[in-house]
DNA sequence: ATATGGCAGATTGTTGACAATCTACGATGT
DNA sequence: ACATCGTAGATTGTCAACAATCTGCCATAT
């Protein structure tokens, strides 16, 4: 079985799409903060490969806004100001709206879903205080939303400014938002559902509306004390 | 001047960059139809680089998606089907009511935006029965109200799906529309133009809607006739 | 005749070496 | 003490060679 599937991975992915997954994972988990830089020699090392395959994923990354590249200088983990948080929150929300608009347009796309089970799953994960596996749902259930809407390209854009907002978050030391506002959010989540359910466009647009006002609010707050330095 | 442009040039963009710019201005004229190979070997050879600049720009042309890569076998210029061209138009359609709804709330921004010269020069090249001139403008005028929205991420966004439209059109065969469809878009901008000066979002959204409504179906048409394959 | 196997050429994948550029630090002169 | 110059190390930019893979064609066997 492993065995199949690692043949499988070496068959279909080349180096430098196994280089960029692992620099994203990296990044997702904290091994590199916004403003570090990356260097080829290091990660060639690190990863065991040439600096070719980084260089490549190197450049889909930077496409992708995840990282910054200044010739000569080096490759450094893109760092998101508050005004560009707040455009691409900006445009995420008019993405999400559109989603919404779509789902509540074919409802049946949410039948075999999972999205009830994974609401009481993040029922059960606020309820025993676990704030980052409850948030993960949270993300989770918005990008099941992106997925079922049936619109690869609102699909893909969709990702990629939420990409560039995690990255935002992290920078700003906000891993996991506090228990009250999670909490609202699943409810949120489950008064979506249900009115998306219903094929209710109106009341749909209308939790979003409020869901995603609250989110943005969260967003602003993060930034109003003073981000403390690391080291 | 143009050794102190040259100089500057080499200072600051990398052969990568040089190599990618020219690969799209060639796609945009139609060097390479959707379906054909890129050699990696050719082009070093025809741009006089090797053959590492040339792959680092394939890989940020897949993340934008201009190219599809397949591995082992080449890279090939993208082919987009009518669903993906429905959906990409569907997400710059949701883009452009964002650009619509910012600029009402801003309206001072069209002061000094050169869009009035620009329709005049778009009505005067109509006039001359020069559509593909004509065409040129009218996209510029959306480009232009995606800038002046003030959202960097919005433009981006929008550009990118800008771009894979263009190339679907080119692959549709449909290099300019006809008379009568592209004297109606410039009588559409003037009066989007006019209600986003007077700030009126709910007659700019309006015109919008009936704009992007015509210029669907124009899209819907292109695919109608089926395309003649060219050799 | 059809299917199979395997060569040869072409093309991509990866690497290590070399060139160009930047950065930090110390020497030198005022 | 301060500014300037220059050198050494580190880092990126580019290239050409080698390895792996694919494709098309032909020989061979059934």
């Amino acid at each position: 079985m492993t065995y199949a599937n690692t043949l499988d991975v070496l068959k279909r992915h080349s180096l430098p799409s196994l280089v960029q997954d692992e620099l994203e994972r990296m990044l997702k988990i904290g091994t590199y903060s916004p403003g570090d830089p990356l260097r080829e020699t290091t990660l060639a090392a690190q990863l065991g490969v040439s600096r070719g395959p980084i260089r490549e994923a190197f450049r889909s990354m930077e496409e992708k806004g995840l990282v910054r590249v200044e010739k000569n200088r080096g490759v450094f983990v893109r760092s998101i100001s508050q005004k560009e948080a707040d455009d691409i929150f900006e445009v995420r929300s008019a993405l999400e709206k559109l989603i919404v608009s779509r789902l509540a347009r074919q409802p049946e796309r949410l039948n075999n879903s999972g999205l009830p089970e994974l609401l009481n799953k993040a029922d059960k994960l606020a309820a025993k205080a676990d704030f980052a596996g409850c948030h993960t749902l949270n993300v989770e259930f918005h990008e099941r939303l992106a997925v079922l809407a049936g619109n690869e390209a609102l699909l893909s854009t969709y990702r990629r400014l939420v990409n560039e907002l995690s990255l935002f978050r992290r920078q700003a030391h906000a891993s996991s938002p506090d228990a009250s506002s999670l909490k609202q959010s699943v409810l949120d989540h489950r008064e979506l559902f249900e009115a998306l359910r219903m094929g209710d466009k109106r009341s749909a647009l209308r939790v979003l509306k409020s869901h995603v006002e609250e989110s943005r609010k969260r967003l602003k707050k993060i930034l109003s004390h003073p981000t403390e330095m690391v080291s």
